[in-house]
DNA sequence: TTTATTAAGTATCGAGTCGAAACTAATATG
DNA sequence: CATATTAGTTTCGACTCGATACTTAATAAA
């Protein structure tokens, strides 16, 4: 059975991912979430860098992912901010040593190790095809679908250069802040509300 | 970065995977890593259903792994048997429980669905592509390298039928036996031992 | 304006994972 | 026979995880 085995196959990759990772943040006080959370928080845009952001992708729950954070915080890798505009909402951003940390750190070494050894050709198409589930995936969840402004249904390409705008809050949005991950992101295919 | 894309997109899947076999086992008890267990026991031959074979398959440490064996053992979806060559080792079974468990939850269905909207030149592509990345992450890892019989250094063809053998225990292997998952396997491509 | 109601986040509980280390028991090695 | 080595268990402390009950802030309704 096909269905099996690709997941089975996800299952044993993602295991292999998430053991390298606690070695990697084992030296720093780490666990494999933690490392995901700063990976979501360096590659999130402006409007998902919250607590609730976090939680919506990690796929935990808001008590966990409260803690986890608090330890984050606490061994000075993130920083917390109340928001200017929603006194409820707290928006994280992480510290140098959280950035140098995932950029040293993040993919693990044998991983890409053995994605190197994976053609071009072959690692694009594994990753369009990851993406293809990813979303398939998250719209049967009905869970948050995350995903760069660049494709989502919001955004708005104003001719040349960096005017672009997304199109639910009506901000602008530079060229690079239109390939960060957004969880208000609604693909490109659907219908906008 | 595309190994960065990948490796996140394995990273969420896998918790989007993970988060739903929380949810199908939370009615018997169970958490993920258990469903986890159970499907590895279904599918590996009767050299590799013992807990270090477990282990090694999870990447988890042997203490974890005992107490998530004595769990699944109380609540019955799993037996123990010492085995009768080497007093050491303990093998481990299925129950009628545990094999229905399997069968009717995993994959677990939103995991399906999504996967259905492939087409099958795409799902079998994936496939194809995730062993082959698993294979090099195994290498790389210096981990036990699992993989099913029939694509082994050690597995030898006799003629028709259910004539197979495995060169590395000489036992003969029955058709059936030679698909599933072995803790001793060696790709094929690499020299015998 | 007062009063729900909703949303964002925190605190706490018990069960369980996780890695590490110390342990038992059976088999190999020499 | 003594000494590894191997398979598995037990125990410890830090942490995850889901659930539940909170606090506080923003919003909707009366």
């Amino acid at each position: 059975m096909e269905k099996t085995k690709i997941a089975s196959l996800i299952e044993r990759i993602g295991n292999l991912l998430r053991s390298e990772e606690r070695a990697s943040g084992a030296d720093s006080g780490l666990q494999s979430v933690h490392v995901q959370i700063l990976n979501y928080l360096y590659q999130c845009n402006h409007y998902s860098n919250t607590p609730a952001g976090v939680t919506e992708f990690i796929g935990s729950t808001k008590g966990t992912t409260s803690q986890s954070i608090n330890i984050l915080e606490k061994k000075g890798f993130i920083k917390k901010y109340i928001d200017d505009e929603d006194g409820r909402v707290i928006r994280l951003y992480l510290t140098e040593k959280g950035e140098d940390f995932i950029k040293n750190e993040f993919p693990p070494t044998d991983f890409c190790r053995a994605l190197d050894t994976l053609s071009t050709k072959d690692s694009d198409y594994l990753s369009q095809l990851l993406t293809k589930l990813l979303v398939q995936l998250q719209l049967e969840n009905k869970s948050k679908l995350f995903g760069v402004c660049h494709t989502c249904n919001h955004f708005k390409k104003f001719g040349l250069g960096d005017t672009h705008q997304c199109g639910l809050t009506l901000e602008p949005l530079s060229e690079k802040e239109s390939f960060l991950i957004c969880r208000e992101h609604e693909q490109s295919t659907k219908k906008a509300v």
